[in-house]
RNA sequence: CGGGAUGUAGCACAGUUUGGUAGUGCACCUGGUUCGGGACCAGGGGGUCGCAGGUUCAAAUCCUGUCAUUCCGACCA
């Protein structure tokens, strides 16, 4: 690839409307261009690094015994209708009509065309198991887009189906794609963590995600400092407060606390710490209202809330619901006397003689203890939090944050019962077809590698996915030695497979040596004012290491 | 969806407060000098100032609306 007349562009200042790193690099190396917000061109470079990737997973998938295939993007809306998530999507899902009025979604992801495709084939247990995947664009009309490729609105999904006629067999294909999903970013060079997560609108019985980490991923995973255990923060359990408090119970008290609604404000006024105080949040679960009990130094956690009550959505109750239900303004809630069912998180239990809002306005109770309220269920119900105990080995919880690369689903009978996707068992029975499902955002394993992988100067490129492994400078390509070495290192390196990039455009030579760094071309040789006497530079982009070698040198250690 | 900001040449921006000939840097074109880490000099081309109304003798500038982009929050397989 030469890049004197070709569409090859930098640009030399940041863009203005990209603040990641990743965006803003990816765009001024011209790999990637918005077309709109949350809508993506992929430039040439660009185009090849996705293609690099791709391979990759393809050739990982298919040594699961995993087939591509191809859906379409426009799909009815009947199916999702059918599985129950058209609702569930809502306005994530772009939707047009049709000229019959009928109306259409982009896919934003397709189990459901999956499991009617599998569906035409299974009629007996002995057509299971199988395995099935594609490369595809998904559509998710995003309420905010951002970080460059990180979170877009239409991008490219590898993602795959396993059917399976007992859990039993999901295991064994979970096992297979699990794997290779690990071999996929291992060999992409990602820094990343496997963490469970909550199955969230895709249900099911188990969820994994694949963290690449990163100081702007969205998503917060914690992990051990003495043992391996890592989770998304929505789902790490905690560790139950065992200590005991052998203080002498106190009768309970009304106490004046004008305007004081928060903690803060609460324990300034009453000499007391954050710890002593019992915080109760009134929730919106599906259409009815509960309230949580956590210690004033902990967080509710909305998804162990959503479990224990079954619920859909779940939502902190809007501030006119608040002075519906505790007759007092936000702020000053509490469990005495309250009507509605209450969860408690089980660190409480270790408590005595603690404080809680009064349902009436300025006023708090002091020397609660667990008899003067009920309870609907004491659990397991706060977020865990830096420094807890890990859940695991005891050791010392850490933070860190992760872009969601990939994810892996034990599906079960969920989309299989909605989908009346059902097999005939060798006990004449019919039974659901036992189905999983995994994704990986190839977009955003590009960002999150940008993310991780560069240096003041641009984008430093792992080999394997770099748009070009070597790229040849010739300084001077009026130089008749440049130009007949240059020649000689192209012939010698396609006859290789190895494709160089050649920067032979007239431009002076730091124009040149900036953009190949920008670019972030793993290996750089620089065909100048050696050519005479057939030496040529070698500089490796991530280590700066240069070195001058004879032609056949440097073209026996690009292709090694 | 709530709150804020921005929209002026291909890119990044100034000009808007106080209405009066459309500016700067980079990029681009011509000529010359230079030529291994984003050169220099001289000359030049390129803009319905996001769009639509309104006020005014006169609008990039003031008013109204609208669209787009973006940040914080809510939301998010």
């Amino acid at each position: 690839m030469r890049l004197n007349n070709s569409y090859f562009y930098t640009l030399r200042e940041n863009p203005k409307d990209e603040e990641s790193t990743s965006g803003t690099l990816l765009n001024r190396a011209g790999y990637i261009r918005k077309s709109s917000s949350g809508i993506y061109m992929y430039l040439p470079l660009g185009y090849k690094v996705l293609t690099n990737i791709e391979k990759i997973i393809r050739e990982e998938m298919d040594k699961t015994g995993s087939q591509e295939l191809l859906m379409p993007c426009l799909i009815t809306e009947d199916y999702y209708i059918s599985s129950g998530r058209r609702a569930n999507f809502g306005s994530s899902m772009f939707s047009l009509q049709d000229r019959f009025n009928k109306t259409m979604v982009l896919g934003p992801t397709h189990e459901e065309l999956f499991a009617v495709a599998a569906g035409m084939k299974i009629r007996s247990y002995k057509d299971l198991p199988f395995s099935l995947y594609q490369l595809q664009t998904k559509f998710r009309d995003e309420p905010r887009p951002r970080f460059g490729l990180i979170r877009v609105r239409e991008f490219i999904m590898k993602d795959a189906y396993t059917f399976d006629k007992d859990l039993e067999g999901l295991d064994i294909q979970y096992g297979k794609v699990f794997q290779a999903y690990k071999n996929i970013f291992d060999r992409l060079g990602i820094n990343y963590k496997i963490v469970k997560a909550d199955t969230g609108v895709m249900g099911g019985l188990l969820s994994e995600e694949f963290q690449a980490l990163s100081d702007i991923g969205e998503d917060t995973i914690v992990t051990c400092d003495s043992c391996d255990f890592s989770s998304n923060v929505e789902v790490a359990a905690c560790v139950k407060d065992t200590t005991v408090n052998n203080d002498p119970l106190l009768e309970k008290e009304l106490v004046y606390t004008p305007n004081a609604g928060t903690i803060e404000e609460v324990s300034s006024y009453l000499g007391k710490k954050p710890e002593d105080f019992v915080k109760t949040l009134i929730y919106k679960v599906d259409d009815h209202f509960v309230a949580c009990l956590v210690k004033g130094i902990h967080e509710v956690n909305e998804v162990k809330l959503q479990k224990a009550c079954g619920a859909n959505e779940v939502a902190l109750a809007e501030p006119e619901d608040v002075v519906k239900i505790t007759n007092a303004k936000v702020g000053f809630a509490g469990p005495i006397g309250l009507d509605i069912p209450i969860y408690m998180d089980q660190d409480i239990e270790g408590m005595r003689n603690f404080i809680v809002g009064a349902n009436k306005s300025d006023y708090h109770y002091k020397n609660v203890n667990l008899s003067d309220f009920k309870v609907t269920q004491v659990l397991d119900l706060r977020l865990i939090q830096h420094g807890d105990t890990c859940p695991v080995c005891g050791g010392k919880i850490h933070f860190r944050k992760g872009i969601e690369i990939g994810n892996t689903f034990k599906l079960g009978d969920k989309y299989s019962k909605a989908m009346n996707l059902y097999f005939q068992d060798s006990d004449h029975q019919l039974k659901p077809v036992i189905m999983g499902s995994y994704g990986i955002g190839l977009g955003r394993t590009m960002a999150a590698l940008a993310e991780q992988s560069h240096d003041e100067n641009g984008l430093i490129w792992p080999v394997e996915i770099a748009p070009y492994k070597v790229a040849i400078v010739t300084v001077n390509s009026a130089n008749e030695d440049q130009v007949k070495i240059t020649e000689q290192l192209e012939k010698a390196f396609m006859a290789a497979g190895i494709e160089p990039l050649i920067d032979d455009r007239n431009e002076r030579a730091g124009v040149k040596f900036k953009d190949m760094d920008l670019i972030g071309i793993p290996y750089i040789l620089t065909v100048g004012k050696l050519a005479g006497e057939r030496k040529v530079e070698f500089k490796e982009r991530k280590t700066g290491l240069r070195e001058t070698l004879t032609i056949e040198e440097a073209i026996q250690k690009i292709i090694d």
